[in-house]
DNA sequence: ATGGTTTTTACTGCGTC
DNA sequence: GACGCGGTAAAAACCAT
């Protein structure tokens, strides 16, 4: 008894005697339970009475009643961004067993079939969720988007799922819209035309329907991408320091007083604001960087422009002609 | 489907470097 | 001449009805 005691004094302080079963070996009752290996075993003659115990104890410690009531959990943190939340079982592919002793070539079957049959089990019902799931993950890394981000998307994409939305639809259009919506929800200016490229297969058109019956269906009621996010945004990407996006804010506001932004792409409005702001901090940039950057055209950067200096009666802007700078030039040289 | 609105496409000439 | 800019017309895309 002493013998198999010391043999498991590496769990020293975690050793327990049971005595509720009896081992069939040599009919003793004392019991230690390894929880590091989660095994049950005789204490008299070392015989492995139970194996793959689930471990009960806690992982952490309570300092009071309030982390006591808190913190009542075993296992990780249920995941959204996992079909079964992460609470899935697995029988790896072994050969070997605990003890380094080599399986033989029917117990070894007998795990792959086992194995098979787990696996089996688990897909049908939650099958459309790994592959949209799979694709969300993708997404959510081409486009750097934060970990919230993923969480809230796996979350609309569940709700469209139960509310049988996904049904003859595509389950990548789905999950785009889902993150779309996700990054609306959570003030993130992307639009259609940032997620759309990060998307396999799905043209901007079924995106934009994906997005709509999202929207209706679940009543959705996303914000707005504001101004105020895609200016920095632009100016980020254009390199326009805060002097210039706060006078495009200012000039955003007077025109939304003006009420000259309803039906434009605030993009575009954002854009003309922020160009215009560039040229008066001495840091114009060129209309065509400004387009590129707000996914539009010269053409329609001119006309929101020409708009906002005419009816919000700014000082006439004088531009020098000739080259100017570009940021552009500076990536693709 | 339709009509109104915005955006894009394509093309022009001008001024500066 | 290359480049950036302003303007225009027509086509295309978009959106509410």
């Amino acid at each position: 008894m002493e013998f198999f005691q010391k043999l498991y004094s590496h769990t020293n302080e975690n050793l327990e005697s049971d005595n509720t079963v009896v081992c069939s070996e040599c009919d003793g009752t004392d019991m230690i339970v390894d929880p590091s290996r989660g095994e049950r075993v005789c204490a008299n003659c070392g015989l492995v009475i139970e194996s793959r115990i689930i471990d009960q104890s806690q992982e952490w410690r309570a300092y009071n009643s309030e982390e006591e009531n808190d913190r009542a959990r075993v296992g990780s943190p249920a995941n959204n961004m996992i079909a079964d939340y992460g609470l899935r079982t697995h029988i790896s592919n072994i050969s070997f067993d605990a003890n380094g002793t080599r399986l033989t070539s029917e117990k070894r079957y007998e795990f792959t079939r086992l194995s098979r049959l787990d696996n089996r089990s688990r897909q049908g019902e939650i099958r459309n969720l790994r592959i949209a799931l799979k694709e969300l993950q993708r997404i959510k890394s081409q486009l750097e988007l934060p970990e919230g981000i993923g969480q809230s998307a796996s979350l609309i994409y569940r709700r469209a799922l139960k509310k049988d939305l996904v049904r003859g639809r595509s389950i990548d259009g789905i999950i785009a819209a889902s993150v779309y919506l996700a990054c609306r929800t959570a003030g993130i200016p992307f639009t259609l035309k940032d997620i759309q490229p990060a998307c396999s297969n799905i043209s901007p058109k079924e995106l934009g329907r994906s997005v709509r019956i999202l929207i209706r269906d679940l009543n959705l009621r996303p914000a707005n991408n504001d101004f105020i996010s895609l200016i920095h945004r632009l100016g980020e990407q254009l390199e326009l320091n805060m002097e210039a996006r706060n006078l495009a804010t200012v000039i955003i506001e007077r025109a939304k007083q003006a009420g000259i932004t309803v039906g434009k792409n605030p993009m575009s409005v954002s854009a003309a604001a922020l160009y215009i702001a560039g040229v008066k901090t001495g840091q114009r940039r060129t209309q065509l960087d400004m387009a590129a950057a707000a996914k539009t055209t010269p053409v329609t950067i001119r006309n929101r422009f020409k708009e906002l200096t005419e009816i919000l009666d700014l000082e006439p802007i004088k531009i020098k002609r000739g080259p100017a700078t570009s940021v552009l030039q500076k990536y693709f040289a």
